[in-house]
DNA sequence: GTTCGAAATTTCAAGCTTGAAGTATATTAT
DNA sequence: ATAATATACTTCAAGCTTGAAATTTCGAAC
């Protein structure tokens, strides 16, 4: 092996490398606010993580969305939504309503309580996140942002906004 | 209000917008990133996240560890390690022994087809994790993850680490 | 050496999440 | 029109995850 190919692998494997230890902090810092957010939901709301998810994908969509718009856009499965629907529908939060021109599918919108409800955790939520986060640059915070909005996967947001309209 | 006042409303709004929008992006990305790779471990070796955390965790501390300093390095509850170990043990990937000096602690370590297993996972891990991120440039990479390693926790891994000893 | 609080783990109920299978409706090709 | 295929959603079983309530053991103060 000469001293080119050596240098090449060399490189090629510390890239690697790079990005396993990126990807390992990525999912520990994620994991831990994720942890700090859920228990504070929990104390403060009496909720969960995935009630807010849902509350907040629909805040943002005022005219409603399907189940399968809303499990797009969250990137989970279509049986998860259903469930955490089906509890945020019984607490009054939000309103199931079949969707005019297509029997199959379902128009998914906040209720009045839930709007409000979700105003209030929407505020507490974005105090909590620039808290647990304080330790982050500013700079640092949009440069990371805009790294990591490169990344794509085949599981494609985009496709579920398109679905919306 | 004064103009001085207006400003700095304005500006730790913006910083928390920032902030917020970060977060997303780091949420929307380590799950995409982790829904590909719990289904590749699936079809590729029958097995799940979790193991292979556990495994990697074990695979790290060839002298074993405790259940405690499991769930703590992996920031999961103590259940959550009594499950998944128990499971692991079952299928004779690791190996579950009282610790001398403390009747009520475990050691866990890998059994030998647990070693021989996780080569062969944390080969293809590597492998998925460089192609999953592949669109993100290296300089990126390591700024993000220099970025990421100031942001801190209550519950802190740093305590799991010094417990191992 | 007793007692009392802390620590290590397990058990449990509840909720989360997934992937697969099932049902109903829509769309497309013939 | 009919059949085949695709889409929207629900149901289900299995496994994941948590937080709280045990249980057992340790260590330290008295």
């Amino acid at each position: 092996m000469n001293r080119t190919a050596l240098q090449d692998t060399r490189s090629v494997s510390q890239g690697s490398k790079n990005k396993l230890r990126l990807w390992l902090r990525l999912l520990s810092t994620a994991r831990g606010v994720e942890a700090e957010l859920r228990e504070r939901f929990r104390v403060q709301f009496e909720t969960t993580l995935s009630r807010f998810d849902v509350m907040a994908a629909l805040a943002r969509h005022e005219d409603g969305l399907k189940m399968s718009a809303l499990s797009g856009l969250l990137r989970v499965s279509n049986g998860n939504v259903t469930v955490v629907v089906q509890r945020l529908e019984k607490d009054g939060l939000l309103i199931r309503a079949p969707l005019v021109g297509d029997k199959r599918a379902m128009l998914v919108r906040l209720s009045e309580r839930g709007k409000i409800a979700f105003i209030e955790q929407a505020r507490e939520h974005e105090k909590w996140i620039t808290e647990l986060l304080c330790d982050l640059p500013e700079d640092d915070a949009t440069l990371i942002e805009q790294g990591l909005s490169n990344v794509a996967f085949k599981t494609n947001v985009k496709v579920a906004e398109e679905q919306i309209k």
